[in-house]
DNA sequence: TACGTGATCACG
DNA sequence: GTGATCACGTAA
C-alpha cells in the first residue's frame, strides 16, 4: 500500500521518523523503478536549531512550509542531494531526512548510477541513496504519492532490540539541540527482508 | 583526518 | 557583491 498524505500530516515528526523505518522508498525516474527499505531516518522540527526552517522561510526551505507529504530536496556541500519528506500541516515546517536504504528493487540500475561494482552499501548514506534512486532537486516539492516518487508500507515490524535511537549526525551548529535523540536506525535488516512479498 | 564543491544566507 | 558555512563521501 502506498502511504497516503495523511501519514505525513501528524504533528509529531519524531514519531513519523520512527514509523518510516521499514517502509519502502521507490522512484520511477528515467523509466526505471528503483527502491529500498528505509533503515535510517532523522526528524527535524522548525522549533529546534538543527532544522533548516528554524530561522524562518528562505528560498531553499520554502517547500518545508507547505502541507506535509511532499519531498524536500536540497544540495549539501555543493555535491550531495539530500532527500527529506515534509511533514505536519502547512506553516509547521517539519521534515524527516532519509539517511540510508537497504537496496531492494532495480539494484542493477542503482549500481550503475553510483558506479558501484557490488550491491553492498550502494544506498548507505543520505547523499548516496539519492544518487542511487536518481533523486535530485527536480523532485523538490513533488508529492510523495506521485508516479515518480512514493513510499510503500509492506507492514514490516521490528523487534525493539533492532531499533536504534541516537543523536543526529553532522549538526554541531545546532548547539544543545544536537543532542536530541531524533535519529532512528534498523540493524539486522537481513532478518526481516525475506518477509517482504509482492514487490 | 583532510578536503572538494557550489548553493545558500546573512552581512553590507 | 562577498565570504563563511554546510543535515557528505572518499581517499588515506
Amino acid at each position: 500500500m502506498k502511504l497516503p498524505q495523511t501519514f505525513f500530516l501528524n504533528s509529531n515528526v519524531v514519531a513519523i521518523a520512527r514509523k518510516m523505518l521499514g517502509k519502502i522508498l521507490f522512484t520511477k525516474i528515467d523509466n526505471q523503478i528503483t527502491g529500498g527499505i528505509i533503515v535510517e531516518t532523522e526528524a527535524y522540527s522548525y522549533k529546534e536549531k538543527g532544522c533548516h526552517a528554524y530561522k524562518g522561510m528562505t528560498k531553499r526551505n520554502e517547500v518545508m512550509f507547505r502541507e506535509g507529504g511532499i519531498a524536500y530536496v536540497y544540495l549539501c556541500y555543493g555535491v550531495h542531494e539530500m532527500f527529506n519528506v515534509v511533514t505536519n500541516k502547512k506553516g509547521k515546517a517539519d521534515a524527516v531526512l532519509v539517511r540510508a536504504l537497504e537496496p531492494l528493487v532495480g539494484i542493477e540500475q542503482m549500481m550503475k548510477r553510483v558506479n558501484a561494482k557490488t550491491e553492498r552499501k550502494i544506498a548507505s548514506g543520505p547523499g548516496k541513496l539519492t544518487k542511487a534512486l536518481g533523486i535530485d532537486r527536480r523532485c523538490n516539492g513533488k508529492e510523495m504519492n506521485s508516479v515518480e516518487i512514493w513510499i510503500e508500507d509492506k507492514n514490516l515490524k521490528f523487534k525493539n532490540r533492532d531499533i536504534g535511537c541516537s543523536p543526529r549526525i553532522g549538526i554541531d551548529y545546532a548547539g544543545d539541540d544536537a543532542w536530541l535523540p531524533w535519529r532512528f536506525t534498523i540493524s539486522n535488516i537481513n532478518d526481516y527482508k525475506f518477509k517482504i512479498q509482492n514487490l
